[in-house]
DNA sequence: GCCGTTTTCGGCCCGACTGTTTTCAGTCG
């Protein structure tokens, strides 16, 4: 029995519960259980007394164990009888949770989006006790557009969101202070909506600023404390800004961060202690609000190191303290090396880059243009790679603050070989490889490519090493587990690719990576000075698996990593 | 349904908002 389906079925049990009105404590037990399950490291038949787990008691072991016996829960099975599949969707229905469903379901007989709508036609629902006309009239709009609206965007969709937010912020002078906030703050792979918290003293002077500035589909709400809209643009995104006042900034910034489960970690917390978090401060217990100056003044109010947004999640980061020193922060990179220029298709010079690299603060990188097979990128034949030579090393001649290595992006192609002969790879520094074609061969087909070029002893790194595109494509699909295996062998790096629309590996494939010692270069595969900045995505998402410090490539010294890349040579 | 270094019963994170009410339930983040 597969761990993921335990969840899976306590999950469902939720939400069957849910939609029959069930207690909510109730409901929400089968999901703590869910979810204790879920942060347990141990796999199911390390896991001796399940009962143990804090959160899995009587009731929801009795599932676990019907599960591993009977392959399926029987409680599972009784709700599924009792409450019609068609009204799981009608959850997603903003406005509409268990109880008004649960009511819909037992006094109308609505069992799905079709028989909801005609007893809204009907006029029936606004006759229900606690419904209303108003009621009545929203559902009906929001059944129209079920489904029509993108449930989550990806974080690439959403940085040029968050950068043009910023921008507007900055020139409102009434704004004293400001930050996203939200699942987008913790670098998650996609949101459902952006948060904004504003310091300010003059909310209504924001709120126009807001509402004039910004190109607005539709105006949610315009309060005092809250503004909500959805944006204009490709992809409508709703994007809600917290007016508070420069004190309550701290404990907003982190009730707004979130996740839910960390707060909720966190109001354990301070209520064992006789204290109350809220938005707007802590409860002392004598009934007297106290604020801080700063996230980092409220964490050490409880005597907590500053947690960062990025591993804020089930709540466990509260017992892994001491690793939190460990995390991987942006000072801590020093080199990138993955890098284009205008030698392929990257937007800048040579010179350009390694000035921009300059002010980054690095004190090596590699700069690896496409090989020749990329045409549409403008990759180098053997001829201008020689020629690019020369130009790195004027540069470095010149600049001796920084280091740049000569590399290639090398093709692995189609039919299982490499575009550039041994000859020509022991001719260079850094040697990455990876997939840019031909993503819908078979796996074995795949893996026959990829292992190519992980026994190649020139071959130092595979880059993006899915090819996915987050929300939009899943990449060629390779068994990445054997991957892993193979680079922890034959001692190859794996990249974690920081642009935002790549962030391939991903946290599941990292944490793998991570249990094999296989060390993992967080590159921006900048094509412009400007993507650089995307190393400050990467170093966040790894956080979020706790990637340890001495397998990231890109914090070891000059002289390490040059040891490493001539180890075979 | 789960839990207990004040508890085996009575709580379970907190507050805003909305629409329904006439003091509050349900939903949401």
């Amino acid at each position: 029995m597969n761990k993921k389906v335990i969840i899976r079925t306590l999950e469902k049990i939720a939400l069957y519960l849910e939609l029959q009105g069930e207690n909510s404590f109730k409901v929400s037990a089968f999901r703590k259980a869910a979810a204790a399950l879920e942060t347990d490291e141990r796999s199911l038949s390390e896991i001796e007394d399940i009962t143990a787990i804090k959160g899995i008691g009587k009731g929801t072991a009795a599932v676990i164990e019907d599960l591993l016996q009977n392959g399926q829960s029987a409680v599972l099975q009784e709700l599924e009888q009792a409450v019609p599949k068609g009204l799981i969707p009608l959850m997603k229905v903003p406005g509409l949770g268990g109880k008004k469903l649960a009511k819909l379901y037992q006094e109308l007989g609505v069992t799905d989006v079709d028989s909801l709508l005609q007893a809204c036609e009907a006029g029936q629902v606004q006759a229900l006790a606690g419904f209303g006309a108003k009621t009545e009239e929203k559902i009906k709009k929001e059944l129209m557009n079920l489904g029509s609206r993108a449930e989550r965007l990806p974080i690439w969709q959403l940085e040029s969101v968050v950068l043009e937010i910023n921008e507007v912020l900055a020139k409102i002078v009434e704004v004293e202070r400001f930050s996203v906030a939200g699942s987008f703050r913790r670098t998650n792979e996609t949101s459902k909506d952006v948060d904004f918290i504003v310091a300010t003293t003059a909310p209504e002077a924001v709120r126009e600023a807001i509402l004039s500035q910004l190109v607005i589909l539709e105006i949610v709400a315009a309060g005092d404390t809250k503004v909500s809209v959805v944006l204009d643009r490709d992809e409508p995104v709703s994007v809600d800004f917290r007016l508070v006042t420069l004190s309550e900034y701290a404990t907003a910034l982190h009730h707004f961060t979130g996740s839910k489960d960390h707060n909720v970690r966190m109001r354990q917390l301070a209520k064992a202690q006789g204290k109350k978090i809220s938005e707007y401060g802590v409860e002392q217990p004598d009934g007297t609000m106290m604020t801080f100056a700063s996230e980092q003044d409220f964490f050490a109010h409880f005597d907590l190191p500053f947690i960062p947004p990025t591993v804020r999640e089930s709540g466990k980061e509260l017992e892994r303290l001491e690793e939190l020193q460990q995390l991987v922060q942006l000072d801590d990179i020093i080199s990138d090396l993955h890098l284009h220029t205008t030698w392929s298709d990257g937007a800048h010079s040579v010179a350009e880059m390694g000035h921009a690299l300059i002010e980054k603060g690095y004190q090596y990188a590699v700069i690896t243009d496409h090989s020749q097979y990329l045409k549409v990128a403008n990759g180098l034949t053997p001829e201008r790679l020689a020629k690019q030579k020369v130009e790195i090393e004027q540069f470095n001649a010149q600049q001796l603050s920084i280091r740049l290595f000569r590399g290639t992006e090398m093709d692995i192609l189609p039919d299982a070989t490499l575009d550039f002969s041994d000859e020509m790879l022991h001719e260079l520094d850094f040697v990455i490889a990876s997939i840019h074609s031909s993503f819908t061969q078979s796996q074995e087909k795949i893996m026959e490519r990829l292992y190519t070029a992980i026994t190649n002893p020139y071959v130092h790194m595979i880059a993006h090493p899915t090819g996915r595109i987050v929300g939009q494509r899943g990449g060629y699909n390779p068994d990445i587990p054997q991957l892993i295996e193979w680079a922890a062998e034959h001692g190859k790096i794996l990249e974690l690719n920081a642009n935002p629309y790549r962030l391939d590996l991903c946290t599941e494939h990292l944490q793998l990576a991570m249990e094999k010692n296989v060390p993992i270069a967080i590159n921006t595969d900048a094509h412009a000075v400007e993507h650089l900045r995307f190393m400050d995505i990467g170093v966040q998402y790894a956080q979020k698996v706790w990637l340890k410090k001495e397998l990231i490539v890109n914090t070891w010294t000059l002289a390490q990593f040059e040891a490493w890349i001539r180890r075979n040579k």
